[in-house]
DNA sequence: GCGCGCGATGTGTACGTTCACATTGCGCTG
DNA sequence: CAGCGCAATGTGAACGTACACATCGCGCGC
């Protein structure tokens, strides 16, 4: 800070208060925070006087000093546990965008693990900042169980769940999308069907684990035991690898399109190609997908589109909007050329 | 538990505060407020009964009355322009957890555009939250001007630039990294080499492009005009189904990866092995390079490094350290599979 | 035995804002 | 022309905390 001496540094003085503006407007410091805050009846002359003062001081309201006497913090909790994923941080960003333009701000933390001290220590965080709602975009297996614990007073939607809260759940139907995926390769003439599944403590990988068996037992299909992943390429290949030792089935559901990635990273590896040998479906649509080798069949989830409904949803909740029913987001099946009919 | 049982029950609305705690444990409020600064000086006994108290009342300091009287708001402001992609994102997430462990928090926000007015505002919003320092990761051109014209009286760093500002700006080093690349695909015997470029406004897309021209300079090669691109796999893969029209070059650096899959895409499109007949080289190495088809060559940048170090900076330079200087990060070049000899 | 220093604790006040209520001015009605 | 209502503005409190300073008690050196 020493070092730019050239402009006269006025004084490390205090930032301009209403009282401030109040004083070169000529106004009681009362008119100034009617002016801020959009009351009616204030004669124009008055009004232009007062904005004019604050632009001439640059004055920013402190929004410390609002809180603590509204206490209304103006901020809306995340808790994530995967910011980098794809479709968690394109539900952030769509929740930023319109939290912003609601005059609400973000605090965002990441939990390390899925232990419950973990999730508990990221709530905690959220609630010392008195949030006035809360996001939860993490494994839920025990979130809700902190939730309640930690008597968090306040609004909250969990994403990328199941419904098996409705009032607080706000979610992309995986059931019905592992159905379109598993039905698809079911049409295909496909009847021995592996599914890789995302971590068990994700309620969203159990979700598209259930709607994948269900579909398979609607179709008296075999069903069987789905591997474990954990969401990510590497994971799709070292299993792909292994389960390809047997291949004793012709087509894969996977839980996202980062494990179906890796998986046809094996079959390349193992010499099989796919489709022709093995069909592959991923989950989510990543914008990669469709350039994979081959491109990749997979479910389409509007992640923008939850992250917009779950500020909408709070935000009514907040103003005491009672009717909030929502429906769940619908997914889409996109059909690429990672699936093909089953050679007879 | 039942310390003064007079009063009638607790009316629910107010949170408790440092008097109320200072009432349960028999001391004065100060004495809390040393308390919960880890004040020296509090005799042990004390000091549990403040605790016992505190746990009782389920007390949590107010931030913004701590905020209003101590002119700190313990927040970190963060200008992201593209929150989605792999690199930013990583870089976030370290942030956050490094500014987290430090007693800071976040406010992130989305600019939706490079426009210089998008940027003021964004930065704007930042600064109406009183931040004590700014993260930058964005396009930079404009940002310095910005930064400039609004007088944000912080400390800041920018991201992923080049070190046109070396006090403020923290980078992996995005010329070595281009150089390392091209010079690779050079020792392969590669003499006519094309660059698909991010797009012009971001920084670090003109490193790379720097770098790759400089290193084609140096090895008396014939350099030819970048395709300027947007990052996508989409851009990528139109960008080579035109380019492999004339196929006068037989290798290509890309700005980043998922430029390169979609190139690779349209290499096999065109019926063009990788690297058989035309190698390609990314550039960060995201999670799934390794399984793309060929798993890619590219190089990797430590983007969580760049998090965790640019608030160690920030911190520093808000704690008074003068001695700031910090290194570039050093990238690293990954050979994989999607580059090869040139045939003769 | 007395004051001195220091550890431990208490008291007053300011931070910048909004809310509840008080006050002014003025046109209108009866 | 008194009084009423309403628009426009002003005044006095909070909100919960940290900082500066004041006070208390006690052991110690002289």
């Amino acid at each position: 800070m020493t070092t730019d001496t050239t402009t006269a540094e006025p004084e490390r003085t205090r930032a301009p208060n209403i009282r401030d503006v109040a004083r070169v407007a000529g106004v009681s410091y009362q008119t100034v925070s009617r002016v801020l805050n959009d009351s009616p009846n204030i004669r124009p002359e008055t009004l232009a006087r007062v904005r004019a003062a604050i632009d001439e001081l640059g004055y920013r309201p402190n929004q410390a000093a609002r809180a603590l006497v509204t206490s209304r913090s103006r901020t809306i909790g995340v808790l994530a546990s995967q910011t980098v994923h794809y479709g968690p941080a394109t539900s952030i960003q769509a929740i930023e965008t319109a939290a912003r333009e609601a005059g609400y701000r973000l605090s965002i933390t990441n939990i390390s693990s899925s232990e419950y001290a973990s999730i508990k220590s990221g709530l905690d965080y959220l609630m010392s900042q008195s949030v006035e709602a809360l996001i939860v975009i993490a494994p839920q297996v025990r979130v809700f169980e902190a939730i309640t614990d930690l008597q968090v007073g306040v609004p909250y939607v969990t994403l990328e769940s199941t419904g098996s809260d409705a009032k607080h759940s706000l979610w992309v139907d995986q059931v019905t999308g592992a159905r379109m995926a598993t039905r698809h390769l079911i049409d295909l003439g496909h009847e021995e069907i592996m599914h890789i599944s995302g971590p068990q403590d994700w309620i969203e990988a159990e979700a598209r684990m259930q709607g994948f068996l269900r579909e398979l037992d609607d179709a008296d299909l075999r069903t069987r035991a789905p591997i474990l992943g954990d969401w990510t390429a590497h994971f799709g290949y070292y299993a792909g690898l292994e389960l390809l030792r047997y291949r004793d089935f012709t087509a894969v559901f996977c839980g996202n399109d980062q494990m179906a990635l890796g998986f046809i990273h094996a079959c390349r590896e193992s010499g099989l190609d796919v489709p022709g040998d093995i069909s592959v479906v991923g989950f989510d649509d990543i914008p990669e997908a469709a350039h994979f080798a081959p491109p990749l069949t997979t479910v389409r989830q509007n992640f923008a589109e939850i992250g917009r409904r779950s500020i909408e949803l709070l935000l009514g909740e907040l103003r005491g909007d009672t009717d909030l029913s929502h429906e769940p987001v619908r997914p889409e099946l996109i059909v690429r050329h990672s699936t093909a009919a089953r050679r007879s």
